[in-house]
DNA sequence: ACTGTCGGGACGGCCCGTTACT
DNA sequence: AGTAACGGGCCGTCCCGACAGT
């Protein structure tokens, strides 16, 4: 059974995972037990750890996976004309967000990266992963819409990249926490300080 | 003895609180055992729960630490003249910044804000009472150096309040987490944003 | 309570290595569970645990105490006249042998000692404290019974050594092994070879 | 093909066997996983179970291996002219001894035996074994060497068995624990104890 | 028929936050 | 105030059936 097994364990290791991600997000990564994750994936311990070898394993996987189709998502997004920053972090984020990480788990796992090294490199990846979507649409924002030449707009992009990261990362945190958080004022208010027609 | 005993109470919590801060900054919240607590503040274990009820308590009251104090702090900076966004930032969050809450453990707070209600609540607190800092500056920044009236930069400064708190939250989570993180080029990137001369 | 506390910490120690000892002995160092011990010494894991550090710590305490107060007893059935090779082995194993180790346990300790350092280290200082024994009463009997000057007593029992520690070591061995084992006949044997009289 | 089967099937047996006999004296026993053996194997859980019924299984055919043969290569040893009792034992267990099975697993096959009834019945057997090849070349070497007549041979040999038989215990156990052990200076003492010409 | 893969599920050892008692 | 004990779990893993493919 070659080629099934091959298809047939990418499966199974998405099923693990999307279980895995779902206890990690309702009740929290440490709070969330071996026990629940099995029950949850309806397999069994032997199972779950041929696929992932440890508790961590399986989180660090989940932080990758907010990764992975950032940008063919804002890619798609922009076919049809430049997006503003306000609208780039709308593709980037909104909807069911990051593959099915839920954003309360992405601020948990910065928590984590805060003291395991591990954690630590997969963010920076993660960060300079995003950053580099950013800078293509908020270069050719800069060019199509603001009218700068590719070398101004490249050069001012590289300098709002930063900023522009921070703006996606408030923006997560905030929709979590804040009680009354309006996600619609918070956008209209980064296109205003990026002087996008509102 | 009562009022010896007030004096001397909060001492004691506040040398028990630093130790724990030291702890859970280094090894992380949830790796800190209380163990580490105890022999970090020279105390015993009945000692420490005289004082706080539980190492939840410990973590709330580090996270509850992080804002007092933080108003006082950027009027001070603010006492000869009207602080740029960025100069804002830098007031509140440079130095030996959060009143010895390090950076590394406010984002753990934040993280356990995801999945704990009393974390959330005092996270929603430190946010409001950061945002009040933050309208107050910007406000006054909008008047003197903007030349905007006093109703439009109060309006203004209203509109931009999530945005700026975006980007202080932005700024402490990649100084953690980017392993060549400029802050310079970040700060110059917020003022450039708003229109503020380098 | 300080002067209690010592004592007291030193006879609950006891306690436990006592219990696990039984444990070890019934059903095997393996096989028996930190559970059972926990209900054979009556106490919780949490303070087992205060006192040896893992399953691993109370089996090689059980090792040591194997060694500790063997010469001693071997002074003492000395007292009056020097020992035969098969009366210092009675001495040295009979009884409740072994300061309450039982010799089935030794032999599991012996296997330990195959595939664990800290165990082969261990045995080879409890060998090491045998012969220590068997050299000054095997040299006492070449004087005083084969009328050798204490030279060549000395000599020849350091040359006996390890055929004498090889004895003990078969003795508890087939001791606990051999279904009908005749410790009268096997002491005769050894002391027919040594050219004692029976 | 029931025939090819048969001798097949055998030289399975021994190849999974060595590779276990490899893992438990390298690991030993208990630390040894089936992972392990299957590895070393070469061959997968589903096969090795076709052939052994349980880790058990596999450990009892080790000891047994142990024994299979002794008696033959003593006699091989023995062909040209009797044997001292330091040179049966040597015979017995010099060289790559015991059938491929390490001294350092006998000694761990000991301990087995302590608390599990196969082990120690084998155990019963191999001690029978071996005293058989004793009493055969003791008595000889008592006739050839000492002069006794046979019927006194027999007997002295008799009462010699279990002595020798520690003898060689002890060889093998000193063997494997004492970082400086000399194993002529015990053999010499042995026959120096039976009164043959070192 | 037999080899190999996958899954099962029971514990095992250890640790940890916390309270009684001194 | 401090020492000692508590006891509930948690993560990991290990030995072994049951299918499925050659």
């Amino acid at each position: 059974m070659p080629k099934v097994s091959d298809a047939h364990r990418e499966r199974v290791r998405e099923q693990i995972l999307d279980a895995a991600i779902g206890c990690f997000a309702e009740r929290g990564i440490r709070p969330t037990t071996m026990a629940d994750i099995i029950a949850a994936s309806g397999l069994s311990a032997g199972a779950i750890y041929g696929y992932f070898d440890s508790k961590q394993e399986l989180a660090l996987a989940a932080m990758r996976r907010t990764i992975a189709g950032r940008a063919a998502d804002v890619d798609d997004e922009a076919a049809n004309g430049a997006l503003s920053p306000a609208q780039i972090l709308r593709a980037l984020s909104e909807g069911y967000p990051m593959n099915g990480v839920p954003p309360a788990l992405v601020v948990q796992l910065w928590g984590e990266a805060m003291s395991d090294d591990d954690f630590r490199a997969v963010a920076n990846v993660a960060f300079g992963e995003i950053s580099g979507v950013f800078i293509v649409h908020l270069t050719r924002w800069g060019q199509v819409v603001r009218g700068m030449s590719e070398t101004d707009a490249a050069e001012w992009a590289t300098r709002m990249i930063p900023v522009l990261l921070a703006l996606a990362q408030g923006f997560i945190l905030q929709r979590e926490v804040l009680a009354h958080f309006d996600r619609s004022a918070y956008l209209a208010g980064v296109d205003e300080l990026f002087g996008a027609a509102g």
